[in-house]
DNA sequence: AAGCCGGGGTT
DNA sequence: AACCCAGGCTT
């Protein structure tokens, strides 16, 4: 004798409602109604783990208190605030959205669903979150906790990686809102998948709704949702050049920004080049000539040896860098200190910079190693 | 629809 | 090693 859809659902609402008003986490974000503080943190949470924000959306809030703060401050500010944070575009999307959030709207964070979806790197998540976290208006916030939950709860097959199995998720959770909770049982759900109803191995026992979830029942709550598998990350292979400086920029290492768009858009790098395979990563000969050929381009002279002076990987959703590190020299130091986008930096300065971190842990690798102790 | 975009924790 | 994470943008 199975319950009917309507038992099933107002158990779902009921139950998970007040197990989250007993068990929430005390976080930063949900001690604020501030609309801005709540957009910041989400988008922050994108792809990214509750635990890894915490710190950051600390410093972020501390230093741009408010939407005024941050569409005043200088790009490289914002961007040495998300260094280590990952998915560099939701940084300039934020600051792109405020500062136009502060011209139309007067500072005021949109409370519509159409205004505020138009904001530069809020997509239907996001959207869906600021109206019900902000401003408790019952609309769905799908995400993958989101999709996980109600897969198993309704033992849905639907494959969860498709668009089209979002926008049933989101008719269906935005049925189950209860009638002015909007806030808290959005994030009720958020925070079930968190820390019940996990990836690999939920604890169903522990589960407010265990009594009405399908997939429980029918002992398929491990094998869903439903996912089809990503592509696996392709190996590239490079060779940077670590060119010393030599009388008043002795200590010191050249560097240089990377372009405005794409990956790592404008963080900095140690000068570098791909090679074809890990033939030609091995010989090291073709990583020098690159490079040589590469610099000259740049209109810098770079003169490299074949040593290994450091090895690094960095793994990327979609690729994995390998990269060895070469001494090389400058030909002229001076004509090279002058290029638009290479720069000599010294310990003293390494923090002014914002590095992806395979950069940042080569570069302190070898300012530790060249400490002078005077 | 598929690829691009980080970094780190879990299993 | 594979998978996932309070996703969104571009093509």
């Amino acid at each position: 004798m199975s319950m009917s859809d309507e038992a099933r659902k107002n158990l779902f609402s009921a139950e998970l409602l007040k197990w989250y008003k007993r068990e929430r986490r005390d976080l930063p974000w949900r001690r604020s109604r501030d609309p801005y503080h709540i957009w910041v943190s989400e988008i922050m949470l994108q792809q990214t783990r509750v635990d890894t924000v915490i710190p950051y959306f600390n410093r972020f809030v501390d230093r741009f208190p408010n939407p005024k703060h941050l569409a005043d401050a200088p790009e490289e500010d914002v961007l040495k605030h998300w260094e280590g944070l990952g998915y560099y575009s939701r940084a300039r999307n934020l600051q792109t959205a405020v500062r136009e959030v502060v011209e139309r709207y007067g500072g005021q964070v949109p409370d519509n669903k159409k205004d505020i979806s138009s904001l530069k790197g809020v997509g239907p998540y996001t959207a869906g979150a600021i109206l019900s976290i902000a401003y408790n208006q019952p609309e769905p916030a799908v995400d993958g906790n989101v999709m996980r939950v109600l897969s198993r709860y309704y033992c849905l097959d639907d494959d969860i990686a498709k668009p089209s199995t979002r926008i049933g998720m989101e008719s269906l959770a935005q049925g189950l809102i209860p009638s002015g909770e909007a806030a808290d049982f959005n994030q009720a759900l958020m925070e079930l998948g968190a820390m019940v109803c996990t990836p690999k191995s939920p604890s169903c026992p522990e589960c407010p709704v265990r009594s009405g979830c399908v997939a429980l029942a029918e002992g398929r709550e491990r094998e869903l949702p439903i996912k089809t598998k990503a592509k696996k990350a392709r190996p590239v292979f490079r060779v940077a050049a670590l060119v010393e400086g030599t009388g008043p920029r002795a200590g010191k290492v050249l560097v240089r920004q990377r372009p405005d768009t794409g990956l790592l858009a404008r963080m900095w790098e140690l000068p570098h080049v791909e090679v074809r395979d890990e033939i030609e990563w091995d010989s090291l000969s073709v990583g020098k000539r690159l490079l040589q050929e590469a610099s000259a381009v740049d209109g810098v002279g770079i003169q490299a040896t074949e040593r290994i002076v450091g090895e690094a990987q960095h793994i990327f959703t979609h690729l994995v860098w390998n990269i060895r590190v070469l001494p090389a020299v400058a030909v002229d130091e001076e004509f090279v200190a002058d290029r638009t986008g290479y720069r000599w930096v010294g310990p003293d300065e390494f923090e002014n910079y914002s590095w992806p971190n395979v950069f940042r842990k080569l570069l302190t690798e070898y300012y530790i190693s060249h400490i002078n102790i005077n």
